[in-house]
DNA sequence: GGTAGGATGGGCT
DNA sequence: GCCCATCCTACCC
């Protein structure tokens, strides 16, 4: 069973390219909204994206330079940077801007698409469908993505993002990002407007 | 309906 | 030693 925007079936198309990544960040945020995340079994439209910028953006990991863990966002784009978050959660980006460039979207929310068995099972916490993936740290658990896909090539193999069939018209919100305390007016938090998966109104 | 507080460990100063 | 790009539970309307 899979669930698009208005509960109508979704399969999916062909996987995106790295030139699709390889543009300015908060283009790559805006256009991930309504593309399908699949991970092996499981899968989930975009809902919510953040974009995280290379230079003065004092929110971004990439702000205090190249270190171990950083390393990804300033690669090439196209990959996954998968980061450790207050002792239990994984948060899932994928990197944008050209190589060299630091740059990545936090994906924040999808809607359940592919796999609902699988996610319920890793998921134990969740009450309800709105539960399962209205999250970084839920939906990383829920598609089973962890830091052993940090670096990971996401145009091709297991963990990538494809095109979903039935393009549809989608309305973005904007607004300011969540649970940072740096830079927190920028308007880089972007969602489909009334879809109940986003993790905050 | 709402929120305060705790869990839990890696990254960097 | 402090700061987290979070989530869940308990408890209170």
């Amino acid at each position: 069973m899979a669930l698009g925007f208005s509960g109508k079936s979704v399969t999916f198309g062909p996987i995106l390219k790295r030139d699709f990544y390889a543009r300015p960040t908060v283009e790559v945020a805006r256009a991930l909204l309504g593309k399908v995340l699949v991970h092996g079994p499981a899968a989930g439209i975009i809902v919510e994206t953040e974009a995280y910028l290379g230079s003065e953006d004092l929110a971004a990991h990439s702000a205090r330079g190249l270190t171990p863990r950083t390393r990804v966002i300033f690669g090439p784009p196209g990959h996954a940077y998968v980061y450790f978050i207050y002792g239990m959660y994984e948060c899932f980006n994928l990197v944008a801007e050209p190589d060299g460039h630091p740059g990545a979207v936090l994906v924040r929310a999808l809607e359940p698409a592919a796999g609902l068995d699988l996610m319920w099972q890793r998921r134990p916490a969740a009450r309800k469908l709105e539960d399962l993936t209205s999250g970084p740290g839920k939906l990383t658990l829920a598609l089973a993505i962890t830091r052993a896909q940090d670096g990971a090539d996401v145009t091709r193999g297991s963990l990538v993002v494809r095109q979903p069939v039935e393009r549809r018209a989608i309305e973005i919100q904007t607004g300011p990002r969540v649970g940072i305390s740096q830079s927190t007016d920028w308007p880089l938090r972007f969602s489909i407007k009334g879809n109940p998966f986003v993790s905050r109104a």
